[in-house]
DNA sequence: GTTAGCACTCTAACCTGGTGAGTGCTAACG
DNA sequence: CGTTAGCACTCACCAGGTTAGAGTGCTAAC
């Protein structure tokens, strides 16, 4: 790609930052009157020119100031973009909404998306991608009415994870039977992950535990199934957010349309997930059009991991109009993804 | 409340109904073209301004046609609307989510809100409030971790209510104990529902049990709190939310405060959950500016209970414009309240 | 009591011209 | 030869004026 030379790459942040700000057209007069770059506006009109050409910003229409594209905004996220420091005291107030709330992993997301969307006035979602890091710690397994048992599932996180289902009484199981099965199966799959389950071993040495405790295999089975499920099922995944009608306070929502879109695609769960999944880097910025889901098409997502003392605890996104202060919820997440509490717990 | 005559009656009616269809001030004469009222537009214009007088109907500005007024709406509601008929596709389909999920009262509840604003393009939100009503059926305290526990409480409806919490290690507490503790906990609870526990000889039996134990107050305090606080604790309270793009689909809220002021309340558990809970009638109707919550002035809420096969299952509202088919929205909710899965299942 | 007729009102849509921010081009400057 | 001043041109936006249409209120006649 042709390498920008420093003025363009000038221009083209003042252009950014000022829209970002005002979320208005700017022209080339205006940046020299606002920005000293110690050129006239002449020159700037012609850099601009070349900006253009380039696919770095556009003009809504002929004769108007520009605005920038989302190749603009990729340029400048990648390239140009400060690294800004978030302020102490909204430092610490994320700081506080993850310490208050580490042992309980859905208040943590859930205060965490409220917080981040306080701070910085867009939208955020956090989804629970915990599942396939649990490690079991408890299993418990208790009859109730007819044919009917819950089986409760505690986690390494302190997570729990519950099932209602129908067992076959083709054997009495009582409270004393449930009860010796249940530390039977803490026993054996005690710090078992979801992938662990899928290891044909493991299931192997469980149902082999059952045959010898004389556990009829119709019993067995849809209670092996269970536990496996429970575990490591998609609709364990939990989303959590926040400030959704901040992102209708933007003059680009303006438009019911686009607000609708936006809306919409909050509402779709699967859709969230997809988005929150999928995250190969630590934190990620998805640029206007980038988005799969053509209903975020105006808007701008930056997902992060989060990662509390080392560990993974699920994925994060700030959702804002492309026009959105790209460095400050940037800095918000990376925020996230380093916080600590050794320091303080 | 002086009484209307008739054909003031019918043409409020008119102007209702062409209104919630049109969403268009209407006039004297297009009424008198539309319905056949067998009068002409002067009289009509006479009868519209006695209307307007007495505040049934508004004029937007000056010599411009009129629009009902929350007072109007209220006077249609209460003694002019039709019962419409549910057809019997959408019968169906409702009745689907229902039983589908009988076991399930998330699932249910979810699938219901789902429905009910997939068959109406309004809003759907939904509470479950049982937590008053369901009965103790099992509990399970299980140990995990240094001085952890979790406490598992299964009720009469299936539904399973968890708590962890950290309860002194005064004495050891393993997984014998925990057994024994939970089969007593069981059978001195058993049946009971939010407002026994709020009664001082169910827990002084409860305490005096635990002493005959020898387990140690300091233990046994936290843990009945603990039990008192998961079946009757507000947050016990799930929200399920439908459908909430489809009210940004209506004209009236094209305007962006107006979207962002409904969006924000259905953004606030708090105010749902106020909006739901109070109930004193089987259907209630809650027009415009009735709305305690301002933020819902501009929309109207159709609230009801939801029973099935006699069984208090929550409340469910529908959330629309003003200008809502009033008419169709009840008849839904009237289903609900009178589905009776008896003949299906 | 009902209705036809009429004067009046007000909005919405359309046009019109002026203003200002902006562009692109050209020629001159250092 | 890059930079800049100057200028003609474009276009959105705004204010003001006009018209058409839907509606009202009033009055007089049926």
């Amino acid at each position: 790609m042709l390498k920008l030379n420093l003025r363009k790459i000038r221009i083209l942040e003042a252009i950014i930052n000022d829209y970002i700000a005002h979320a208005e057209p700017i022209g080339s007069r205006t940046i020299a009157k606002k920005y000293d770059l110690g050129i006239s506006s002449a020159t700037i009109r012609n850099e601009m020119s070349d900006l253009e050409e380039m696919g770095y910003i556009v003009a809504p229409h002929a004769s108007s100031g520009r605005v920038p594209s989302d190749k603009g905004y990729r340029l400048y996220v990648d390239e140009v973009m400060p690294n800004k420091r978030l302020p102490q005291e909204h430092q610490e107030y994320l700081q506080q909404s993850i310490t208050q709330n580490l042992s309980h992993i859905d208040l943590l997301m859930r205060d965490l998306a409220r917080a981040i969307s306080f701070v910085t006035n867009y939208t955020t979602v956090a989804a629970d991608f915990l599942a396939k890091r649990h490690k079991i710690k408890h299993i418990q397994l208790v009859p109730v009415g007819e044919s009917t048992f819950a089986l409760m599932l505690i986690t390494d996180l302190k997570a729990v994870k519950n099932r209602v289902l129908a067992l076959p009484r083709t054997q009495t199981v009582g409270n004393a039977t449930a009860g010796r099965i249940s530390a039977e199966l803490t026993k054996i799959l005690a710090d078992a992950d979801a992938d662990d389950l899928s290891n044909k071993l493991y299931l192997g040495r469980t149902r082999q535990r059952f045959y010898d405790m004389h556990i009829d295999p119709d019993f067995a089975e849809p209670l092996i199934a269970a536990i496996v499920d429970a575990l490591s099922s998609a609709d364990n995944v939990q989303i959590y957010i926040g400030g959704v009608k901040n992102i209708l306070e933007f003059p680009e929502f303006a438009n019911v349309d686009k607000a609708r879109a936006v809306v919409g695609a909050l509402e779709e769960k699967d859709g969230l997930i997809t988005l929150l999944a999928d995250n190969s880097e630590e934190i990620q910025i998805i640029i206007g059009a980038e988005n799969k889901n053509v209903m975020l098409k105006d808007c701008s997502v930056i997902k992060a991991k989060i990662r509390i003392n080392e560990h993974f605890y699920g994925n994060i996104a700030i959702i804002g109009p492309t026009r959105m202060d790209y460095s400050q919820a940037v800095s918000v997440l990376q925020n996230m993804a380093a916080s600590n509490t050794e320091r303080r717990v």
